[in-house]
DNA sequence: ACCATATTATGGTGATTGCCATAGTGTACC
DNA sequence: GGTACACTATGGCAATCACCATAATATGGT
């Protein structure tokens, strides 16, 4: 193993962000290497599986960079803390938002969107990305269930809406809601495990 | 007002259909037109404004159609059956993507993942449409809330849920989740106006 | 110096992209 | 029968698409 080029990794993060603001589809390879700066010529040879394996490893980076954030938010999380842990997830998305001018897409959600229904591979790949970071979730809140089950029923309760309103947020240009519905789904949050607050009284 | 030809809304139907199972980009206008059955030369004499106003109105079509679904429902709703309102939502999504073998996305959803970053006119648009969907949300479940800000957010929390769910049951290929998470969410809906279920605990 | 391998340049493949100009056909109204 | 208009066929535009074959270069170990 011998070194060298750091070309294969700059088309990777040039893909990650484009794949995020664009799409796949919308992204041509000639973009993707005009922008990264990684040489055309040796594309095929870093990526023998063409545009595809492109996509299956920015969606691993991406969804690994992701979990890592959420991992690092949940262990920070003491007991009794859970309610500022998912508020802080809305924030996090609504900041990255903001920050991006609304550009911050969702690698998971564009390739789903656009492949997942003709390409197995690669909804395997962004299921896998999705679970990961339900799981991380779920860490985070799990003091509040009594079963990983039930906290993991919650973790992807939040992971929808994370996702869903990342998509209302870049078309509406603002993150107005986040707050407020990050506190719609804090209620929902057993208090205790076992006493599941408000669903008793339906 | 003359006459004939379905060419038109053929087309608009077959963007519809197109556009929800492989988003914008990587739909052709041939494509588009061959599953149409519509014909190729008259197609800018329909859509002077080529692909982005064929999106548009697929875009409203498909808007207003689901908007008419979720009313429906939300009329049919009596006081007091908010929550079999609200996992009726979930159900019929569910529903939806079994029958189409998962293949069912939502056009808003992936025309706001391609396009939102660089097309503002598409951006209104999606947001026109999902904004409609929320509001016919917060209809169907006003009664349980003392504001219409409070019920908007409520429903905004729920449109939200339901387009990443709808993600996410994609590419895992199961709608397993559905019933819970729509119960998940039942139990933050306040049992009686000003008294929201849950939230006095945390 | 030599070789093996890693990386890139060059140039092009055929196919497809969205778009459009021109001409022609169909039907309806007078 | 003639005019007006709705609609479609044809053919081709330049540009881009993903992809690849071949050859050149760079860099390491020996």
């Amino acid at each position: 193993m011998v070194r060298t080029s750091n070309a294969r990794q700059d088309a990777v993060e040039a893909a990650v962000r484009l794949f995020r603001t664009q799409g796949y589809s919308a992204t041509g390879l000639t973009q993707l290497l005009e922008e990264s700066g990684a040489p055309k010529g040796s594309f095929y040879f870093h990526f023998p599986g063409g545009k595809e394996q492109l996509a299956l490893e920015a969606l691993q980076v991406f969804g690994s960079e992701l979990r890592s954030r959420i991992q690092r938010r949940a262990a920070a999380t003491a007991t009794g803390d859970e309610p500022a842990f998912i508020r802080a997830l809305f924030e996090a998305t609504a900041r990255e938002l903001e920050a991006s001018d609304y550009t911050a897409g969702c690698v998971a959600s564009n390739l789903g969107g656009e492949l997942s229904s003709g390409n197995r591979t690669i909804a395997d790949a962004v299921n896998a990305a999705v679970q990961s970071w339900v799981e991380a979730i779920a860490d985070g809140v799990a003091n509040r269930f009594e079963t990983r089950a039930a906290a993991t029923t919650y973790a992807a309760t939040i992971m929808a809406s994370l996702s869903g309103m990342r998509t209302m947020a870049r078309a509406q240009r603002s993150t107005a809601m986040f707050a407020a519905i990050a506190d719609v789904l804090v209620s929902s949050l057993p208090s205790t495990p076992g006493n599941k607050s408000g669903s008793d009284t339906n």
